[in-house]
DNA sequence: AATCCACAGGAAGCCCGGGAAC
DNA sequence: GTTCCCGGGCTTCCTGTGGATT
């Protein structure tokens, strides 16, 4: 046991220690910075085209592409901020939502969204009006609808709603919500709705009915992907705020760019690893950050990420998870559908699940697929059947450790013999 | 050429827990 | 209390598929 007096040091020494960060925070890709390097061209377009909504016109509605970490959503609330400060000095009054679709992610809870944050916005807005109470669920859809409308015309602005991560949305429920937003102007008059759409998957128009495409994309803009050297650019701005003078290595803001740009030029990855490169120096007392910091931390994201991802998967999944696992440990590298339905059905009893349809596994494999746990491909193979057949990358290990985490130790404290017994009959 | 396997995956609907309004 | 609504997990039923086998 430490002396008494060792307690007193206990924090003061990590504090003391920190040589490393002047501000981690400007390196995390929450914090939004002043400036936006390398995306001059599509603040301007977007400025230009939200421009009209200072003169209490509608402006045109916008689709807008892009990888995921190539600044969309900051341009976006760029210039969101930078339009409602104009409007403030002019009488127009301009106003941004912005929703992540990840999230809220149907039609009820977007219009839910939306009422809610004008109700709030409102008490800045002196009124009689009491606020409203929008309950998370239990109303008719068309009544959230006229809530949100009733605010709208309330206030009495130019709402640019900013949907990010758009695809999520129409995938999950498909483009009612859009066409709703497409004719919410011919509801209104003395407010008006602009949309903007943020996308990250460059294919999802396919999944819009052609009448909400084109009344959605007036106007479309693409971000392209950074490259290696404008990674840099990004990265030194931070790392000028983030980190103290001369504890980068020379090499190490390139090596994390040129890493990212493989990533098809995230700029949220390369910001990830400088910060966790610089982390990592910092636990280890470094002088410096190193360029094997940098790979310790590439390893680290990966690692991370996959457990911290299989941790939090439903038990479900987890058991079927767990069936794979088990078959690839018996020696089955690959496996069809039919082999994960058979161990499945008999081991789920003894981790005390329901026993799920085989449609219903299907689509959990499904899922487990689309989170990059496992990698699946349709075969065909004649008499024998049309099938899904699934492997395991190398990471396989990652994968044990997130189904071994389960809170109550339902993976682990499995007899062999009901394991054995399960794999015998799955074949 | 016809058959047929072993599923994939869409559609519809059930049930449950959350909650509001009456 | 009853009746209505939404969302999520799930089942049931179903149609479609493409090449090895007959």
């Amino acid at each position: 046991m430490p002396e008494s007096t060792d307690h007193i040091g206990l924090f003061e020494k990590y504090l003391l220690m920190n040589k490393i960060f002047k501000d981690r925070e400007v390196l995390r890709h929450s914090y939004r910075p002043h400036i936006l390097p390398h995306r001059k061209e599509q603040i301007d377009q977007l400025a230009a085209i939200l421009a009209p909504s200072l003169q209490a016109e509608t402006p045109s509605n916008i689709l807008i592409y892009g990888k995921t970490g190539t600044g969309k959503t900051a341009s976006v609330r760029y210039v969101g901020t930078e339009l409602e400060t104009v409007s403030r000095k002019m009488k127009s009054y301009c106003q941004v939502i912005h929703l992540n679709c990840e999230i809220i992610d149907t039609q009820y809870r977007v219009l839910t969204q939306i009422a809610k944050l004008l109700s709030d916005e409102s008490e800045e807005y002196p009124s009689d009006k009491a606020k409203i109470q929008i309950p998370m669920t239990g109303l008719a859809t068309d009544q959230i609808y006229s809530k949100m409308t009733e605010q709208f015309e309330h206030i009495g602005a130019t709402f640019i709603i900013v949907l990010d991560e758009i695809d999520k949305l129409v995938k999950k429920s498909g483009d009612d919500t859009l066409y709703t937003f497409t004719r919410i102007n011919s509801d209104l008059t003395n407010s008006r709705v602009a949309i903007i759409g943020i996308s990250n998957d460059l294919g999802f128009k396919t999944f819009l009915d052609p009448r909400v495409l084109s009344s959605l994309s007036e106007e479309e803009l693409v971000f392209p992907p950074y490259n290696a050297p404008q990674l840099c650019d990004i990265l030194e701005q931070r790392a000028e705020m983030g980190f103290n003078p001369d504890v980068l290595d020379e090499e190490v803001i390139p090596l994390c760019s040129a890493l990212a740009a493989q990533e098809h030029g995230d700029a949220r990855r390369a910001l990830d690893l400088l910060r966790i490169s610089g982390e990592l120096a910092d636990r280890e007392r470094a002088e410096k950050v190193a360029t094997d910091h940098v790979h310790k931390a590439q390893e680290k994201i990966e690692t991370d990420s996959m457990t911290e991802c299989i941790r939090t998967l439903p038990t479900q999944s987890k058991a079927v998870l767990f069936c794979m696992l088990l078959l690839h440990k018996n020696g089955q590298k690959v496996f069809i559908s039919g082999d994960i339905t058979r161990v499945y059905r008999s081991l789920a009893p003894a981790l005390h699940l329901d026993v799920l349809t085989s449609r219903r596994v299907s689509d959990l494999i499904s899922e487990l697929n689309m989170l990059g746990i496992i990698n699946t491909r349709l075969v065909n193979r004649g008499r024998h059947g049309r099938t899904k057949e699934m492997w395991f990358d190398a990471s396989i290990d990652r994968i044990w450790e997130g189904i071994h985490d389960d809170p109550n130790e339902r993976f682990t404290a499995i007899p062999m013999e009901i394991v054995q017994d399960a794999l015998t009959h799955g074949m």
